[in-house]
DNA sequence: GATGGAAGTTTGATGATCTCAAGTAACGGT
DNA sequence: ACCGTTACTTGAGATCATCAAACTTCCATC
């Protein structure tokens, strides 16, 4: 807390992390809006690939209230990309799970990005492995704060 | 288009990316929650920084309907955050301002935001100079696909 | 100058997202 | 068997987003 930070580098790299920020965002939401899906149906039907997911954890992974994964999940289940499935375990809970067109918007849309993501194209490959580093502490730095 | 993407790297330097953009835009919601703001709020008041804006280039910069920014702007504007003046070259036009209390709001905003972003604590400042770089370049070639 | 099309903003309708408070069902320990 | 906790849903209310339609003002052209 005492840092004054006499250092106008990091207020810059911030204000270029925040353009970029735009940038990527703007680029998932069109992705999924050609998709007929918004941003937050295409985000939960994301966190489905590697399996199946309780509705809480789901809330959980995306810092909001549960009730509101209710109204999405509907709405995603009503369009069969998604279906609700009892835990044998736990009968309180409902696991949620990408159905074959689910997992196959997914795919289809993680693809879509790789490919529109052009900015990467302005760096040689030693370019994208130091930036790969560079984020990589930086994420581990962020998920230690938690 | 013809890019069959043999290389392993791109697909794992977007991820990385995604991760810290899902990062960034949670902490900045928190930011501005914190100050009773909401995300698109705390947007448009940051945008208005350097001066008043018209409407019109408002919603261009965050590539929405028009119509939306006035339900936004009423919102700020009941706060006292912000004002719509008057164009006197375009008397169609209402240019929006943010008054004492929104500048003072964002350029909060804004300092929170250099603190609470420890991520780039994790990195020297020759590396923060190689990021700041790499960045640049990767912003340069998002703007020129415009 | 008068007219007609275009631009900037607002209004109203509608749907999605989010939070909060309250409700139901199921688990689990005492 | 009771009680507190956990998982999910429901309903109310605010914000955010789009679209279509209105209104005012500008501007080019006749």
């Amino acid at each position: 807390m005492q840092e004054e930070q006499p250092d106008p580098l990091t207020p810059e790299v911030v204000d270029l992390m925040a353009s970029l920020v735009g940038v990527f965002h703007k680029e998932y939401e069109e992705a999924a809006a050609a998709r007929s899906l918004t941003g937050a149906q295409a985000k939960v039907l994301g966190l489905l690939r590697r399996g199946p997911l309780p509705m809480r954890q789901i809330a959980q992974t995306l810092s909001c209230e549960p009730s509101n994964i209710t109204g999405i999940v509907d709405r995603l289940e009503a369009r069969g990309l998604v279906e609700r499935q009892a835990d044998p375990e736990d009968r309180r809970i409902k696991r949620v799970a990408a159905t074959e067109t689910g997992s196959a918007a997914t795919a289809e849309l993680r693809a879509s990005l790789n490919f529109a993501r052009e900015p990467l194209a302005a760096l040689s490959q030693d370019e994208r492995l130091q930036l790969r580093d560079l984020l990589r502490r930086m994420l581990d730095q962020a998920r230690r704060q938690d």
